[in-house]
Order: structure tokens, then sequence, then C-alpha cells
DNA sequence: CGTTAATGTATCGTCGTGCGATATATCGGC
DNA sequence: GCCGATATATCGCACGACGATACATTAACG
């Protein structure tokens, strides 16, 4: 049996998609089908959104004024560019903070309850 | 009516819920409310479940035989106590393990696209 | 010229699940 | 008697990731 690349289950996207996509536009500006694939590039084929979801997370986000589009029809190819509005850099900001914070419960909880999977201290030097 | 908890919280949840029960079932046998006691304290209250999340997801963990129940009608208070089984251990290790590679994924997407945040404060001297 | 693949955005219905509300019951303290 | 904590359970709602589907452009290949 061929060893696939194991993706992550989508309940865990569900918590972090946002942010990703945020942090995504925090660099720079961009359209969705580039997000996507940022997305999926930098983390090693491992996280990959539909375009069922992007889309849809786009509009949303927008909706929240978190960020804004324009389109751009310069060439044959329709693309709508977002870019972070101020709210957004505020909600990326917290939502990061919340991450790095639940991260570190979760890591307490298991550390408490469940020791072996934990990495016993990789140290890297 | 407006949301007591947090979305972004809640959503978090979605992805590691089940480990954390398993995680703490795994330690020792447990009923649900102390197991929902447990993950509320030992996350320092910041992460909360609702008897409502709580019950129906020990029922699906049961109805995919990670965990099993016994009744304890000894006392005035019926208690359910559950168990892993081997086939939840066995998911405990690679939920985990996907949770860890999780994290370090999204440490390596923010890093590249979020420094600001990620970034631990340098300790001066 | 026709076909296929990649690019690019969009919407739909389905499904899973966390949540608040609510129900039921026991027990201790006042 | 009343109230809060303990203890389990179920209901309907909200929300979002997903696969399917649609449609248009561009480029490569025959």
């Amino acid at each position: 049996m061929a060893r696939k690349v194991d993706k992550f289950e989508s309940d865990l996207l569900r918590g972090s998609l946002d942010l990703m996509v945020l942090a995504v536009l925090d660099q720079e500006d961009q359209y969705g089908y580039v997000i996507q694939k940022k997305i999926r590039e930098a983390s090693a084929e491992k996280v990959s959104m539909s375009a069922g979801t992007m889309y849809p997370l786009l509009h949303r986000l927008e909706g929240e004024k978190l960020i804004r589009s324009r389109w751009d029809d310069s060439t044959g190819r329709r693309r709508k560019w977002y870019s972070l509005t101020a709210a957004g850099r505020k909600r990326l900001k917290r939502q990061a903070n919340q991450w790095n914070q639940y991260v570190e419960c979760m890591a307490g909880l298991m550390q408490g309850y469940f020791k072996p999977v934990l990495k016993p201290k990789p140290k890297p030097g």
C-alpha cells in the first residue's frame, strides 16, 4: 500500500482556517486561488482547502469587514484581490494570540494525562 | 441571544475535544462530569465544554468503540464510568501525533506570514 | 479545429458537531 | 421548603468544511 501524504482532518481546519487566511493576507494582498495554493504549499500539502471552502470563507471574512476586495479585469482571467482591513489586522493579532494560548493549554492537558506521545524535549541544541 | 462562548474557541474544540477526552481516560477511568471538570480545571478554566457537548461526545466515542462504559448505581448518584479500549488507545496515539504535527504546520505558516505575534519576547540581558 | 488541463470564481445541499435550553433525579446545607 | 451542586440525557439551532457542479478563459497538444 503506497503511503499517501496524510491530510489533516477537516475539524482541525475549522478552528484555524480564518487565522491562516488572515496571516497570508497580512504578508501581501492576494486572490483566492493563490491563497489556497500558498496554504497548501506552505504546509507541505497537509492543509488543503477546497474551492468550496475557500470562496465562501473569503466572502464571510469580507462580510465581517476583516478583508476587502477589488476585481482585476485587466487580464483575461478575472481575479478578485483581497487585502486586510484594520479590523482584520486586529482580529489576526487576537486570534493568533488565542491560538498560541490554546496550544499551550493543550500541551498542558496532554502532558498531565498523556506523557508518552508528547515529545520528550527535542532540545535543538 | 448573544453567544456566550467565543466562536473561535468552540471551533478550536472541534478539532481537539476527542483527543482531550481520550487523554483524560488514558490516565484513569472516569465518568462524564469529572472528565468535563478535569478539562476545565487543567486548562485554567479556558477550555470548557458544556454538558450538551460532553455526553453526546461520550456516546459517539462509545459508538466508535474507542471507549466503553459501565454504570455504577452503588451510590445515590448514578454514574457512568468510561474506560479506553485498545482501539481508543490507538486512536489517542494517532490523534496526538496529528495534533502535534498540525501545531508545527501552523507555526510554520504563521512564522512565514506573521512573525510579530509568534515571536517570543527576547529577553534583554 | 477539438480536446484536455490548469486557472479562477461561485453556489448548492449535505453532514457533523458544539452549544444553550431543558428535563430529570439525588444530595447537602440552610 | 428551597437552592445549588452533582449527574446524565436529549432537543433543535447555527455554522462551516466538503464534494459536486457550473461557467469562463488560457495554453498545450494532436
